[in-house]
DNA sequence: TTAATCACCTGAGGGC
DNA sequence: TGCCCTCAGGTGATTA
């Protein structure tokens, strides 16, 4: 289930082997994704040169001079580097064929994912524009956090999750990084400190770098463009351990569900 | 404007 | 073994 670590960990993995690459052919197997493959992508992107592989939030950006390829893996989706031999397996949905003989393969099981062209400045597209600041940027603080939080009275997890206050924090990383600060999951975000958001600002950025460096985390579906799997998931102090102890007091992790999403905590650590 | 809920989709896992 | 049900989760759309 890609974050913003197996994101990244793909947009390092694929770059090197798609840049300045010509598309040659584009294969649609199965264009009903999120929101179908439009007819006339193939079109556009034949003959184009992927100029850079970028990243905003948890969209990849394949640059071209004519436009862009913007993609979601959603909750399932991959990409891998594959050669032509390659046999095609379940939920390979759309295979872009580039002149070193190599293909970027697009897999998405549940098809949560999306494929979307545009000819305008992709940071100005509509699911581009409203998104808040990038987590690793400078702009993205305890003190950005804090002044977002004004009257605020949702969760503070569901706070932390919503894109127009930071991009890539998703349900993994929002329980581990209120865990690490010692928030309680439910607490109402305007009615957090500044200090206190300083903490958890450090805290989602010191475990989204770790996980990035190890290739993010691998639970269930997610491969990076090697097909290997990320070694996160093995540093997880919350998540995924309701029920387990808590490796700070040895209480209990009870579990309970905030916007519709497994959240785990301790209720000794976290206040 | 904010918060809550729904919808999309398939595979894994548990219960019978 | 096979069937059925629940759960997992990102995010835009819809509703209150």
């Amino acid at each position: 289930m890609p974050e913003l670590p197996e994101v990244e960990t793909t947009r390092r993995g694929i770059s090197p082997h798609i840049e300045g690459r010509k598309v040659d052919r584009v294969i649609v197997r199965q264009p009903r994704l999120r929101w179908p493959v439009a007819d006339d992508l193939p079109a556009r992107l034949i003959g184009q040169t992927v100029l850079s592989v970028g990243r905003r939030a948890k969209y990849l950006l394949l640059n071209t001079e004519a436009g862009t390829l913007i993609i979601h893996l959603g909750m399932s989706g991959s990409l891998r580097i594959v050669d032509e031999t390659a046999n095609v397996a379940a939920h390979d949905h759309i295979d872009i064929c580039l002149d070193s003989g190599l293909r970027l393969r697009y897999r998405d099981p549940r098809r949560f994912g999306a494929l979307l062209w545009t000819s305008q400045e992709p940071l100005q597209h509509s699911l581009l524009k409203h998104l808040g600041p990038e987590p690793l940027s400078a702009e993205f603080d305890g003190d950005y956090l804090y002044q977002q939080a004004v009257n605020r009275s949702v969760s503070i997890k569901q706070f932390i999750m919503d894109g127009r206050v930071v991009v890539g924090v998703g349900n993994i990383y929002a329980n581990e990084a209120l865990f690490s600060a010692g928030i309680h999951p439910r607490r109402s975000a305007g009615r957090i400190g500044l200090v206190r958001y300083q903490r958890l600002a450090v805290m989602i950025k010191k475990i989204l770098l770790e996980a990035i460096r190890v290739g993010g985390t691998s639970l269930r579906d997610f491969v990076n463009s090697d097909g290997n799997p990320g070694y996160f998931s093995q540093s997880l102090q919350v998540y995924g351990r309701a029920g387990g102890n808590c490796i700070k007091c040895q209480a209990k992790l009870r579990e309970i569900r905030l916007g519709q999403r497994s959240t785990v905590y301790c209720s000794n650590c976290q206040h």
